[in-house]
DNA sequence: CGCCAAGTTGAGAGCCATCAAATAGCGTGG
DNA sequence: CCACGCTATTTGATGGCTCTCAACTTGGCG
């Protein structure tokens, strides 16, 4: 499969404009020690110490959580450009695994070279946050999706967002994009059973809000499927403002 | 109400051990700007720049959401010794608000005094990533907590979790501890209805797992409600190994 | 052609929501 | 001191969203 190591530039340019050296540098990071991982085989497993920082080059990962009783959460979707706990290495141990959905493509970067990358061009480090509170910021609209929205709400809020961070890596074409979701891992997502997801999803494509099959997903009318979902992007903090300067690189440097 | 500065220190002392210079550091933060605020009232809302960054000192408070229909979910609480998004500055907005439970003295303190600090003790900036990957951590447990478990489980876990943070920062007095949570909040955070919460707190005292009256929780067999709760408090990261060198500072102060 | 995974359908049950009303707790004011 | 009013808690009855169990269909692939 053909590599990607531009995605990372594409989500960080959701943020920030970048110069030409700090797109070299952020595409060195991408150049790291690749990896490819089969689908359904683990990236990394709960347990484990966390000592590199992975980035998706290709396919959608996702981490997740099992309980004893083998009860399975999906906790976040990983696509290309998505960027692994920078700064994991803090804790002892993973407290959840990350699986490969597609066959997927990681960047396996050590921190030093991300701190390298840092210290070179110090307006990175307020992308990498961003990045970071951006992922938190998903976690906790997950949160109000699974607590607060029906089935019919959730699947569509999820097909929303994942839709909206395709788009923001140039992953979708017009209305449609590659959707390899089967509907169990939709299930494990949404907190539903993947009984109750099929019926759903049949809903959704009864009010003509979705088109799902063969692996890609068309939504013909964003907006609408928005309004039925309960979805307002501002979560996703993109297309913020290009901020230029580096008026408080210092602080970048320090905390960020 | 008295103000308790020490508990970022009791919480950081969960990761790390402190030097006497570090901990004075740590109290001069939490001596920043003062701030009281009444029970119910917000401390910053879902679309005001965040432009501090908010040490609890005392009391409860909440992050949450509120759907345009007026559905509202809880997505954390806030415990005194803890920090609210460190670096929120490179976001334009607040996707979400924080309000109090209690009553709520919290600190207010500016980014470059946290950057200045963590300039002359590199080793509390790998203390505040801890802190901030222990929050996501809760965050993805939270997830799991709605989407997987019961009710019943659910409220239990969510009391072993609180428990154990307050624990954590010394509010805990043997098997019991304050707890000023309404069933409404509860509901809240659980993705309950309040009514919900009501009944399922009386199983939980009926199967003798819980005491709750008064705004006081008593837990007399602790792994008793955790079994009963699947709760596992690997995620939370305490208790870890005291790791005393600065052996990569390097790399704190640039990513960190 | 046969196998296996993924998707679909049906029937029935159960957990939790909803609606409504009663009770309890508690500070305030008469 | 008791009445009052508010909020929080509790209880009852009913309904529905979603789960569970089970079987069937479809589709990809060797």
């Amino acid at each position: 499969m053909p590599m990607d190591k531009d995605a990372l530039i594409r989500r960080i340019r959701c943020f920030t404009s970048l110069s030409t050296e700090e797109e070299q540098v952020l595409r060195q990071l991408a150049g790291e020690r690749q990896r490819n991982i089969g689908p359904r085989e683990d990236i990394i497993r709960e347990g484990d110490p966390p000592h590199l920082v992975y980035l998706v080059l290709n396919g959608w990962a996702c981490r997740y959580k099992t309980l004893e009783d083998g009860r399975r959460q999906i906790l976040a979707f990983l696509l290309p450009g998505d960027l692994c706990d920078i700064n994991n290495n803090v804790l002892q141990e993973m407290d959840h695994s990350i699986g490969a959905i597609t066959p997927v493509t990681v960047a396996q970067i050590g921190h030093e070279r991300i701190a390298d990358a840092v210290a070179a061009f110090p307006r990175l480090s307020r992308a990498l946050w961003w990045h970071t509170l951006t992922s938190i910021a998903i976690q906790r609209e997950w949160t109000v999706n699974i607590g607060q929205r029906s089935a019919f709400e959730r699947i569509g809020h999820l097909l929303c967002e994942l839709f909206a961070r395709l788009e923001a890596v140039g992953l979708t074409r017009g209305t449609q994009c590659d959707f390899p979701l089967i509907q169990t891992e939709i299930a494990g997502a949404t907190g539903l059973t993947p009984v109750h997801v099929n019926r759903t999803l049949q809903e959704l494509r009864g009010e003509g809000l979705i088109v799902l099959g063969n692996r890609v997903l068309d939504i013909p009318d964003m907006p609408r499927l928005q309004a039925a979902s309960l979805f307002v992007a501002d979560y996703l903090h993109l297309n913020c403002e290009i901020r230029g300067g580096d008026d408080d690189a210092a602080s970048f440097r320090s905390v960020a």
